[in-house]
DNA sequence: CCTGGGATTTTCT
DNA sequence: GAAAATCCCAGGA
C-alpha cells in the first residue's frame, strides 16, 4: 500500500458528474493536531446549476449557500434539521452553483486487526482514532464521525491542514462498479427528484441506502 | 419491503 | 412560522 497523494486543484476543476464518480474511491481525511479519522468514500451526491431544485443554489445566493457560487476544491458544510452537519465538495467554476455531497465513507479504523487497513494507518504516520463500525454511513453520521462541523465551512481542501482528499493511485473505481439512483431526501424537488445524480459503488456494505 | 413521526435548530419567507 | 441535501424507531403489508 504506497503513501496517499493530496489530491491537486485540477482533480476538483472536472465536469461535477465526472468528479462525482471520480470522489467514489478516494480518501477523505480529518486532521485533529497528530490525530487522523479517515475514511474512502464509497457515496456521493451532485447538486448542479441554478435550476436542480433540491439545490441551495436554486433561489439564488444567500449567505447560508454562498461558497456554492465559489471557488472548486472548497468544502461547504451546513447544518441541517438542527442535528447534523453535511459535508459538499465544490465544483465547476466560480459563479457557478454546484457541489457534491459526500453520504457514505468506508472506515480505515473500525477494524484495526485488518492487515490493510493497519497497512494504510502506518504509511500515514499518525496516530488513528477509532470510528465504530455504522458511525459513517450517512451524510450526517460522517461528519459526526470526523468531527466535522461548521468551523470548517469554507476549508480549502487544496491547502487545508484539517481536512483534504487524498488518493491510493492503485485504487481505480471503474464505471462498472457504479450504480447511479434518485437522491435521497428531496421529495420537494419536482422533476428533479427523479435525476439519478446519487452515485456508489455497487455492492459497498457502507453505503447510506440501497 | 414500505410509511410516518419525533428530535432539534438554523435558515429563509 | 415553516421547511429542511438526516437519523432512528415503530408499525403495517
Amino acid at each position: 500500500m504506497p503513501k496517499l497523494i493530496r489530491l491537486k486543484k485540477k482533480f476538483y476543476q472536472q465536469n461535477t458528474f465526472k468528479l462525482a464518480k471520480a470522489l467514489l474511491g478516494k480518501f477523505l481525511i480529518r486532521k485533529i493536531g497528530k490525530k487522523i479519522l479517515m475514511g474512502k468514500i464509497v457515496e456521493v451526491e451532485a447538486y448542479y446549476g441554478f435550476q436542480d431544485k433540491a439545490s441551495h443554489a436554486s433561489r439564488g445566493k444567500t449567505e447560508r449557500n454562498k461558497i456554492m457560487f465559489g471557488h472548486p476544491g472548497v468544502a461547504y458544510i451546513y447544518m441541517i434539521y438542527g442535528m447534523y452537519y453535511c459535508l459538499n465538495i465544490i465544483t465547476e467554476e466560480k459563479n457557478f452553483p454546484a457541489a457534491i455531497l459526500i453520504r457514505a465513507l468506508e472506515p480505515l479504523d473500525c477494524h484495526p486487526e485488518h492487515s490493510r487497513r493497519v497497512a494504510i494507518c502506518k504509511n500515514y504516520g499518525s496516530a488513528m482514532l477509532t470510528m465504530t463500525r455504522g458511525a459513517t454511513n450517512g451524510p450526517g453520521k460522517l461528519c459526526r464521525a470526523l468531527k466535522i462541523d461548521k468551523k470548517l465551512n469554507g476549508e480549502n481542501l487544496i491547502t487545508s491542514k484539517k481536512l483534504y482528499l487524498a488518493q491510493n493511485p492503485k485504487i481505480k473505481i471503474k464505471n462498472s462498479q457504479i450504480t447511479s439512483a434518485e437522491r435521497i431526501g428531496i421529495d420537494y424537488a419536482g422533476k428533479y427528484k427523479h435525476k439519478p445524480w446519487r452515485f456508489y459503488i455497487k455492492d459497498n456494505k457502507y453505503i447510506s441506502k440501497k
